[in-house]
DNA sequence: ATTATACAACTTGTATACTAGAATTCAATT
DNA sequence: AATTGAATTCTAGTATACAAGTTGTATAAT
């Protein structure tokens, strides 16, 4: 498992929750694999009890499954289970982008703007990540102005399932179309205009669908 | 707080989970309100640990207040989390229930009707809380028929905010009306009308933010 | 050889002891 | 009398010991 680094003042519960998540996305936590509290616990330098946490928080979205008394592993790929992920956020951030247009203040707009700003400078750094976290925030700025951010901490948990997958179908999605993508939608916000807000933001998460059926025979091990 | 029965099979944290919402829910953990891990494992028959999972599972969806080193309560009611859980629970419920029209069978279509027979049943057993469960499971049944269970579970604990809401208006919202909503939603559904049930549930859904100012003054003190 | 049983080695669930930090109280000092 | 400060007593965070249950293996009896 690939270690991160322990922010300040973050509790160990936190930082073990952080970190399996993020091995999980990467796959570095397969799919199928099984997993136990004693041994993420000494990898991590934690006792057995904010490992367990997080594991628990995991298990309520089934993005790890606890047998009790038995043994605990990631599940393998549930393509419902990816499916229903996906209606959520798209239900929500169409939405959340057409609210956007009413609520979206000045102030609001210029945070949005800078955000695209820093996309584009980081557009071609493809390795960093740093594009994909830009992306995140993007959207968690979205319902911030909306505000429901709280939905957007759900949504962030159960897209979990569809974020794996992107990682193992290494989502060719050519950055310059996300960039403006985002761009366009900051457009139809400023222009208060909701229906090519909702238009934009459909397109923009259509980019990602992803050939189920082609990753499937390409990794079946990883599919239930 | 309200004990309620230990089920069969149920593990300590699972009880104190749902002994903790339910109480939270029904008022007897008032808003503002504060709670000790210790008090409530005491009153539980447990010990800290699985009280403190439970807790914090509520506390991701802000409907228990965790400050770290000095203590934890339960929040007053903020409106605006009310909204906020309102609106994912909009949208989700008249998305599914549109998705139902396509996808309810004969077999979910009389498991529908036997719910609102129920429902007729214990329309005047105002003290019971009978009816507020076979209202939740009569959403829920609306969720499973769609295939969206996980969602459901999600939605149920943003819900909390809005349950409450709900324990305080029941005096003033008419039961004969909600269950003739929920009649006639199933009605909707077994006619294949995606756009009169969509209707229907958003004039149901609608009748509980009717009273909002009215439980504000009526109730200051659980209000922020 | 096969079946049954006992035991050992895991697992997660729970209880408890301990650590660290914040708030409060009460006494000492100014 | 007001203020400071140390001690007490809360809190939640963490580590660890133990309980309960499952699985697999080894051994013994048939």
């Amino acid at each position: 498992m690939r270690l991160l680094e322990r922010l300040p003042r973050e509790s160990g519960g936190e930082y073990a929750l952080r970190t399996i998540k993020e091995n999980i996305i990467n796959l570095e936590l397969p799919p199928g694999s099984q997993i136990s509290e004693n041994e993420l616990a000494a990898e991590m330098g934690l006792s057995r009890t904010p490992v367990r946490e997080a594991l628990i928080e995991l298990s309520k979205v089934k993005i790890v499954d606890v047998q009790p008394q038995k043994k605990s592993s990631i599940p393998l790929i549930d393509y419902d289970m990816v499916e229903e992920s996906r209606f959520m956020r798209d239900l929500l951030e169409c939405a959340v982008v057409e609210l956007d247009c009413e609520m979206a203040g000045p102030a609001d707009l210029e945070r949005l703007d800078e955000n695209v700003r820093l996309q584009s400078l980081y557009m071609d750094d493809f390795y960093s990540g740093r594009l994909m976290t830009l992306d995140d925030q993007f959207h968690e700025l979205l319902f911030d102005i909306a505000k429901k951010s709280q939905i957007f901490a759900l949504i962030r948990n159960i897209s979990i399932h569809f974020d794996r997958v992107r990682t193992l179908a290494l989502s060719s999605v050519k950055n310059t179309k996300i960039v403006q993508d985002h761009a366009d939608i900051v457009d139809a916000i400023r222009r208060k205009d909701p229906k090519a807000a909702r238009a934009l933001m459909e397109t923009h998460l259509d980019r990602y669908d992803i050939d189920a059926a082609a990753l499937r025979t390409a990794y079946p091990q990883y599919f239930r």
